[in-house]
DNA sequence: AGTCATTATGATCTTTAGATCATAGAATCG
DNA sequence: CGATTCTATGATCTAAAGATCATAATGACT
């Protein structure tokens, strides 16, 4: 399962995604994270512009991690976003 | 070109390749990408734990972009962070 | 060595993310 | 339906990111 982002709110789509596939509440993953569930709410849906620090001890709790690349022809982001 | 990141440093570290690789100076991404050479050396350097706002702004600048995906066996983040 | 370009760092100020508490809204399920 | 669990939002406060200016340190090049 792997997801592009090039925004705040698409990253907080992906974490979304990867916590439910983990059956987890947004109070557990802040529990795990050392975050709180009202931050993990505001991440998910990009009202906050997260800082680095955060976001990766999430990505952490969720075993994930990120990949940096020179942006793919194709797919523009997601397609979501553009409705 | 791909590079994985766990840490903010990691992240860092990619974009100063990244830039690098495109000849560019701190200068010229800080005015592409509406920051501040000083804040991008800081980012370069993971000194400051950048927004997620920011990032998307140099990494836009760079034509890169983020894959969000399961922690890879293997790799521990880079070798170099070991030493 | 001396010059020019590039990068690092340090100070101050403003803005804002995140903590924390309270609570409102959804969703789920007996 | 009512109860419970989960998620969103709103307020206040504190810590820290980023703007901005100044300048030091480093690197390249002749």
């Amino acid at each position: 399962m792997k997801q592009l982002a090039r925004t705040p709110k698409d990253i907080g789509h992906a974490i979304r995604e990867a916590r439910k596939g983990q059956r987890l509440s947004q109070a557990e993953l802040a529990s795990r994270s050392g975050l709180w569930q009202e931050t993990i709410s505001k991440i998910e849906n990009g009202v906050a512009s997260t800082k680095m620090e955060t976001l990766f001890d999430v990505l952490a709790a969720l075993d994930l991690e990120i990949q940096v690349q020179p942006r793919s022809k194709g797919a523009p982001s997601s397609m979501e976003d553009l409705f």
